[in-house]
DNA sequence: CTGAAAGCGCTTACAG
DNA sequence: CTGAAAGCGCTTACAG
């Protein structure tokens, strides 16, 4: 048992040159079974790792893929990383994960950085938003970046839901449901790419059944479609003159938000208020009243965005935007069976 | 701007040898203000960005520490990655993350793997508890393994609460609201280290009291704090011939599991039973009813645990248990104002 | 304050 | 099927 054994090691014992034991340790190029039997038994005897360091270094690929995420407590991007695991194990990549801020470009460009120096082959950014010049860096380093579970109109690949059609889609459902008052509450609907399409949507959907649209009826809060946001938006529709009948809630938190802020005021759901979260994270069913929500696929997001990754004579100027179906789950905080 | 520039084409460009250029930059030995300008301006100029394995093979000291993560969907380990971050931030360290399942050894394995061969100089577990062999082959590659949120009998050392304390208190926190019949629910009680202890501490509380204990209060489930553990446990008291009118559900999802359980039989919480949960989430205070959980310091852990990797004169052999203080709060699934 | 040189531990044509 | 040799891009005593 060497302490930190090197293949110099293995090759001195096993009476052999480094070279061959490196081939027979990566399965590289001939040999024989029998010998690389004893190479495997005596690394594994004296203790031998791989240095990856020196591997990296000495070969010109590398297949390790960073992932950028931050902290969110939603478990959604939990989600996402498993799709990304599964597809990464599948094709014999290894997976680095390292955090920033949301919405930080020096922590996100602090941590681009880093994946930068350490040679990843491609960088997926999980509802993490670079600005342009951080993405021009990656590209010009010749690594890939790609959004996952988010969009944006940067030069930069997302595999995403298609928001305008979230938008769209929720509120026409609640159109369906016989909701015509419809609030649009926790997005940033002037600067925020994916607030903007998902509130290019909601007006679509009020336009084509000539429902005249209010602008008091949004309700932008943070505009980071928080939890805070709907408790907030509860006090704004609550004290002010407008009245409406249902909210599409831009994600599950604030849809939350808005529901235990209504419950707070002794009001009721669906009657008083009826919600529609986006997302579709655990909350949803495991909250009472249970959340309709619009359902997005992480796992299959996060599993595509690795495909896309090392999809064949992907070029490094490439952008393309790759949607994943969501659905739509009738829960309780719509009404049942209407139409 | 080259493609890949390295320190070699600076020291070209600036005059200058590379081990003067590897100084500058790295901020070692001596130089003159006035050239180590210069020398970063090329750097910049010419997009030079470290190449980190080869400066990690050429050092002997390696900052980057290794985090083993699962994806829980709890949120409670997104608060722990932020008290690593803030500390190692403040250190200088940098920290990649990697994912393996919880209790998958093979899978934690596999991680831990990868980590010693990045050479990482030490691995943080979340919540992921390896088997001895793991942590042995980790020690003898001399890199320090240590739990965080979690702890074992192994010889790791860690940081989390004290379990015992906690199955103590919280069960007195009943007692004394007058609650006797009390249920523990969600984990292995002959098994799994945490869950010993927090059953062990709650028999203690139990007979302090003269409270005969009774086996058929107890619920297992699947052992391993779900939510569905909480879901079925209401079966179990609901069809069974036991009456408890309190139970310790030993995570928040399982007390959630239990809430939600009540709820859909038509039970009534705290009247019919009272929950209390541990973790202290952020479901605790987003349910309806808000949950009075045995409140964990999670982000308090994190920096903890950075903080013991880098304390100085540690030992690859050391084996400490950090305990970091618990609070118990008082919210809507337990009665008010009693004693 | 600066440079020449060795070395970190691998991988990979190349030659046999 | 195997080996000698060069090279990956840094860092670090050592010498000046």
């Amino acid at each position: 048992m060497l302490l930190r054994a090197k293949i110099a090691d293995i090759a001195r014992i096993a009476g052999l040159s480094s070279a061959s034991v490196s081939r027979i340790l990566n399965g590289h190029g001939r040999y024989s079974e029998e010998t690389a039997k004893r190479v495997k038994k005596i690394a594994d005897e004296i203790g031998y790792y791989k240095n990856r360091s020196a591997a990296d270094l000495a070969s010109p690929t590398n297949n390790t893929i960073g992932v950028i995420n931050y902290p969110a407590e939603t478990g959604a991007n939990d989600q996402v990383i498993r799709g990304i695991m599964e597809e990464a194990n599948h094709n014999g990549l290894d997976v680095i994960i390292m955090m920033s801020e949301r919405d930080d470009q020096e922590s996100i460009g602090r941590t681009v950085q880093n994946m930068i120096e350490r040679r990843v082959f491609g960088v997926l950014f999980l509802s993490v938003r670079p600005d342009q010049e951080i993405i021009d860096k990656l590209k010009q380093a010749n690594i890939y970046p790609q959004e996952v579970a988010s969009a944006s109109d940067h030069q930069i690949s997302y595999v995403s839901s298609n928001d305008f059609q979230i938008g769209y889609q929720a509120t026409k459902f609640l159109i369906n449901q016989g909701y015509h008052e419809i609030g649009f509450v926790g997005a940033d609907i002037s600067e925020d790419f994916i607030g903007v399409n998902r509130y290019q949507g909601y007006q679509k959907a009020l336009a084509e059944s000539r429902i005249k649209p209010d602008d008091r009826w949004i309700f932008e809060g943070d505009g980071k479609y928080s939890y805070e946001s709907g408790i907030q938006a509860v006090q704004y529709f609550e004290q002010g003159p407008i009245r409406i009948s249902a909210v599409l809630a831009t994600s599950d938190d604030a849809a939350l938000g808005l529901i235990n802020g209504m419950a707070d005021v002794g009001k009721h759901i669906p009657d008083d208020l009826a919600v529609i979260g986006i997302d579709g994270t655990q909350v949803c069913v495991r909250n009472r009243p249970q959340i309709t929500s619009v359902t997005q696929n992480f796992r299959l997001m996060g599993q595509m965005a690795v495909d896309e990754l090392i999809r064949p004579n992907r070029k490094i100027t490439d952008v393309r935007q790759i949607e994943i179906p969501f659905s739509i789950e009738q829960r309780e905080t719509t009404k049942q069976g209407l139409r």
